[in-house]
DNA sequence: ATAGTGACTGAAC
DNA sequence: GGTTCAGCCACTA
């Protein structure tokens, strides 16, 4: 499967994601229509080797908590998201269900 | 090709 | 809302 493509395509989807929004994993893999959940999470781990501009910040888990709390350097994210007007308790989005933003309905 | 690992997810407890 | 288990797919050794 091309890889890269599927990089372009999260990247462009993570930089759709409104401001004070936040997404999953899954639901990006889901709303591409190809892809794995684990596949989003390694292409923010190349995006951030190629510093791209993406805001993965606004990229959680399912249960709307963070990943990788102190790895990549992305123990900041989570001052991002308060940044942004997100409520962040303990590494986690608090209205998560109400600041979830699915992809699928905004897709490119 | 096989095994281990990982910014994940959903079901079962 | 935690922990555990089984899928998931790409990467590395």
């Amino acid at each position: 499967m091309d890889t890269s493509k599927f990089n372009d395509e999260v990247y462009e989807v993570v930089n759709l994601i409104p401001e004070g929004r936040v997404t999953a994993y899954g639901a990006i893999a889901k709303a591409l229509g190809y892809g794995t959940a684990r596949m989003v999470g390694h292409a923010m781990s190349v995006m951030d080797h190629h510093q791209k501009t993406t805001p993965a910040h606004r990229v959680v888990n399912s249960s709307g908590h963070i990943s990788a709390p102190d790895s990549g350097g992305g123990r900041w994210r989570a001052e991002m998201l308060e940044k942004e007007g997100i409520e962040v308790k303990n590494g986690k989005v608090v209205k998560f269900r109400e600041l979830f933003w699915d992809p699928s309905t905004e897709i490119i």
